[in-house]
RNA sequence: GGGCCGGUAGCUCAGCCUGGAAGAGUGCUCGGCUUGCACCCGAGAGGUCCCGGGUUCAAAUCCCGGCCGGUCCA
């Protein structure tokens, strides 16, 4: 987009005396008081001078920063909003928190939802992964977690809060006022910026070499490529806290501002003497001049703070590269906290691999630093570290340090795996190329330096690893296009049109859940699908399958068998609708017996939901939910398989909370205020997109987004059995269960299966175990039996064969043998002296198969060329031969054979 | 969600490319050596070659489908 230049000519800069100036290196315009600044002081264009000026020296910690930076917002009239989780689980397109704003995506700046406050200030916690290759070894450029301070402003048509100038005017009073900065060194350099189908232009604010803020006004939404105003446009700041906190330490890199002395504690946990802080200030003021696209600038980097310090250029790459190292267990870790205590489960797929991917380079660096330090140590300092910035990491300490121990063990696995690879590898090509390399780390997941050392180590082998080496990983996955979300329709696509043409019908499944029969009129009618304009068959949503029943009409019954909705309207399936028409009156009745059976289903799933939460964990979340009259299904996350206590464990819990009466009640509520009180756990059944959501809550138990239909006290649902426990797949655990009468149901198909076995064993289900044992032992008597057999008869036939004298070939011929196995053992010895030929003779159906073995010193290639002349079929090689005859004698295959062998040698 | 790799003795795996008698190491049992243990030597037991289908005279091996596991990427 070419963007006008009056976007950012603000009546504040005009108020304010700045300047337009344009930077000499970058030439990007910035505006500024300072005349005689002619570099708009952000990198590369500039190195971090701030780290040697002595303003601002107020030594902010992130916690301070944070508090100073929200405090300050809140007194020039915003409201504080609690940050969300670091898991955008109220997002389907992403898994990440990646900026404030995604709180408030897409509902609240699409204007379907007002947003919880207005103007607001938050500081929400970040995890960006793209440059996970470059955190520490640019001393704190790089990071995968930050805190996003944004204050932000909803302008609707008719509701104006604040825009540009505000928002400059704000923010320049907060570095001026609450930071200390003379405002002669605040930077506000022209942008633009463009995310998840918005744009609008921005102010980066720079000041001695640091980017602390950027402004954003978004005011576009992208369509084929076009600009569209927006008509609720969006004042979206993030104000780096990390980087505030920085900028007033002035610490050597800004670790040291985030972790303060925990830099110290994971420099000795990792076995690790500290690197010169000098050293490490120069790393970090010249760091802006890493290009990380461009590996070669990370040696120019290291070379040049050698230079500076008059320091060995090897000695100062050592030091650097151990540093960096350290720096990236810090950073790594903070993140897995984060991550695990929003309830990440670590799997392979999914964010789950985000997780993986973390903790595995965590622990990779570890073991490149040549330490032994368990990574759950390390993360218990990091919980503790963080324990009153962000107490869900103390909260659920066990988890995250069990779900981390548990993936230091499956990485320990892997690592094992390498000496085997090596040789399997080194036997077939001898040495390990590029391709190999690559190969390696894609299907068995060692990382290249990780093989790299063990080669070393075991056979003093040099490994070069390619620069560009996950470019080239990365080369290998190209071939994956986003595929659409594939929405099963349940309905033909031109009943979902025939339902458009109606108003959304009236749900009297919501008014009373209990509700068995209705009057109602029919609104439309086509195939065999029916409208109507109002009905209490429940249409298949949420995991619950649709209702089935009757419709009456002038005493005629008509069969309901399936029920769908399309945006609204409910869509009764029948089994024909012959003669059905719009105006007709009708009385309808749902099959309650089967209803029922699902609402029991639905509200167990809840309350064993629940259960599993409590018991495992608040990582606990349902990745999937199924019920049927037959059995409920419950998808969570969690990872590993359950033991026979857990499962016991919550069935009886779900069973007591059954027990114990607990009052079910379904109730709406604004979306916001829902997410404000009970948090984002209400989206675990999906995210609705609606302002408003309804809510089913198990009295001081369970509260989640829920369209189903449930009973109105756990105590209906009688009872649960848990029938099946499984692992779909890594971090999901599938739980099958019946409820009600169905477990009654189940208990009978048990007991008729166990009577069956019992009656086809002769014996009562009482006595049924002693049998089976008995039973066991005898087949294995048997076996041993028959293998003894086995072997006597081979040595029987031994004893028995005569060898005829053919030339000087010892020939053996058996004819029809006990079985094949015992045929080619008796063969194999035969044939273990020279000179000998042993063949048998077998029929199977109506061919007869020859088997032909021969000792070492003869080929069995000219027996069997022999034979296939006489219409033989089969092949051999070696010593060993096979051919099958479709009718011929046995005597004239013996004759064929005996000729063949007669002066063959 | 997609790609890649794997599933063979209790365990770790080879064999598969190029179809033709199911292997090694380790563990187990027995025997020898030894005061005893470890080591060493000798012998033996142990197999649904993941499942199903196809091709073939013949499939662990080739082809197709499925199940399970691993891994990388999004």
């Amino acid at each position: 987009m070419k963007v006008s230049e009056e976007e950012y000519r603000l009546k504040f800069f005009k108020d304010n005396g700045y300047l337009r100036k344009e930077c000499k290196v970058c030439r990007t315009p910035f505006w500024t008081t300072e005349p005689n600044r002619d570099n708009c002081a952000d990198i590369p264009c500039s190195d971090y001078y701030f780290l040697d000026s002595n303003i601002s020296k107020l030594n902010w910690s992130v916690s301070e920063a944070r508090k100073r930076f929200l405090g300050f917002f809140n007194k020039h009239g915003h409201e504080i909003i609690p940050p969300k989780p670091v898991l955008a689980r109220w997002r389907n397109d992403i898994y990440l928190t990646i900026a404030s704003i995604v709180d408030f995506q897409p509902h609240v700046t699409s204007g379907i939802v007002p947003p919880p406050a207005n103007p607001l200030v938050i500081s929400q916690p970040c995890i960006r992964l793209e440059d996970v290759d470059n955190v520490g070894i640019t001393f704190g450029r790089h990071l995968t977690t930050f805190e996003m301070g944004g204050h932000h402003a909803f302008n609707y048509p008719d509701k104006f809060i604040y825009w540009k100038d505000e928002t400059l005017e704000l923010s320049k009073e907060f570095f001026v006022e609450e930071m200390k900065i003379p405002e002669e060194m605040l930077n506000f350099k022209e942008s633009w910026w463009e995310g998840g189908g918005n744009a609008g232009p921005s102010f980066e604010v720079t000041v001695g070499g640091l980017e602390l803020a950027t402004l954003v006004f978004m005011q576009y939404s992208i369509l084929n490529g076009e600009y569209i105003p927006l008509k609720l446009k969006v004042v979206d700041t993030g104000y780096g806290i990390e980087r505030l906190a920085w900028f007033t330490q002035k610490t050597p890199t800004s670790f040291h501002a985030i972790y303060g002395n925990l830099v110290y504690t994971f420099f000795r946990k990792l076995g690790q003497q500290y690197v010169d802080e000098e050293m490490l200030k120069h790393a970090a003021r010249l760091a802006g001049r890493i290009d990380t696209d461009k590996p070669e600038t990370i040696e120019l980097h290291r070379l040049e703070v050698a230079k500076t310090l008059n320091m060995d250029a090897e000695v100062v790459k050592e030091e650097l590269t151990r540093a960096a190292r350290v720096f990236q267990v810090l950073d790594h870790t903070k993140t897995i906290g984060l991550m695990l205590a929003d309830g990440l489960v670590p799997s392979n797929s999914g964010e789950g691999y985000l997780g993986r991917l973390l903790i595995r380079r965590a622990l990779r660096v570890i073991k490149l630093l040549g330490s032994n330090v368990r990574l759950i140590d390390l993360m218990k300092d990091q919980i503790d570290f963080w324990k009153e910035d962000f107490p869900e990491m103390l909260r659920n300490k066990d988890y995250i340090l069990d779900a981390v121990e548990y993936e230091e063990e499956k990485f320990q696995e892997i690592i094992q795996r390498v000496p085997s690879i090596i040789s399997t590898i080194s036997k077939k090509k001898g040495k390990i190329e590029e391709e190999e390399l690559i190969k390696i780390y894609d299907t068995n997941g060692i990382p290249p330096d990780i093989l790299s050392e063990e080669l070393k180590k075991r056979d003093g082998i040099q490994l070069d690893i390619p620069s560009n080496f996950y470019a080239l990983v990365a080369r290998r996955h190209q071939t994956a296009p986003l595929k659409a979300e594939k929405e099963k329709a349940k309905l033909p696509s031109e009943i979902i049109k025939f339902a458009k043409n109606f108003r959304p019908t009236e749900k009297l499944y919501y008014k009373d859940q209990y509700l068995r029969d209705f009057d109602a009129e029919i609104l439309g009618v086509k195939d065999n699908f029916v409208i109507l304009d109002r009905t209490a068959f429940y249409p298949e949503g949420g995991g619950q399958l649709g209702d089935k029943g009757k419709i009456i009409v002038n005493g005629k019954e008509y069969d309901v068998l399936d029920t769908q909705v399309s945006s609204d309207v409910i869509v009764h399936v029948l089994e024909t609708a012959n003669g059905l028409k719009p105006g007709d009156k009708v009385h309808a009745e749902i099959d309650w017996q089967r209803r029922y059976r699902l609402m029991k289903h639905h509200t167990v799933t809840h309350v064993i939901l629940g259960a599993a939460k409590k018991l495992l964990g608040d990582h606990v979340w349902q990745a999937g939910a199924e019920k049927t009259p037959d059995k409920g299904r419950l998808d969570i996350t969690h990872y590993k398989m359950l033991t026979e206590e857990e499962i016991r464990k919550i069935e009886d819990i779900s069973n007591y909370i059954i027990n114990d009466r607990r009052p079910v009640r379904a109730f709406e509520m604004g979306r916001v205020e829902a997410e404000l009180k009970f948090g984002v756990s209400i989206y675990e059944g999906g995210v609705p997109e609606k302002a408003n959501i309804r809510l089913l809550e198990i009295k001081d138990w369970d509260i989640e987004g829920c369209g189903g239909t449930h009973v109105s006290n756990t105590s209906e649902i009688g009872g649960v059995k848990i029938i099946n426990v499984e692992k779909i797949q890594e971090g999901v655990i599938r739980l099958e269960y019946v409820a009600g009468d169905v477990v009654s149901k189940y208990a009978r198909e048990l007991e008729e299966r166990i009577n069956d076995v019992a009656k086809t064993l002769g014996t009562s289900s009482e006595e049924l175990n002693k049998r089976v044992h008995r039973f066991t032992q005898e087949i294995k008597e048997k076996e041993d039996l028959v293998l003894t057999l086995k072997r006597y008869y081979i040595e029987n036939t031994l004893a028995e064969l005569k060898a005829e004298n053919i030339d000087s070939i010892r020939f053996y011929s058996i004819i029809n043998p006990l079985d094949q196995d015992s045929s080619k053992e008796i063969m194999r010895r035969l044939t273990s002296d020279n000179k000998t030929v042993a063949i048998s003779l077998m029929k199977d159906k109506n061919s007869i198969i020859v088997d032909i073995a021969t000792s070492k010193d003869i080929k069995v290639d000219s027996i069997i060329d022999n034979l296939r002349k006489l219409g033989g079929k089969g092949g051999g090689k070696g010593t060993f031969g096979s051919i099958r005859f479709n009718e011929m004698k046995i005597e004239d295959i013996l004759d064929a054979i005996k000729k063949g062998l007669k002066g063959s040698i």
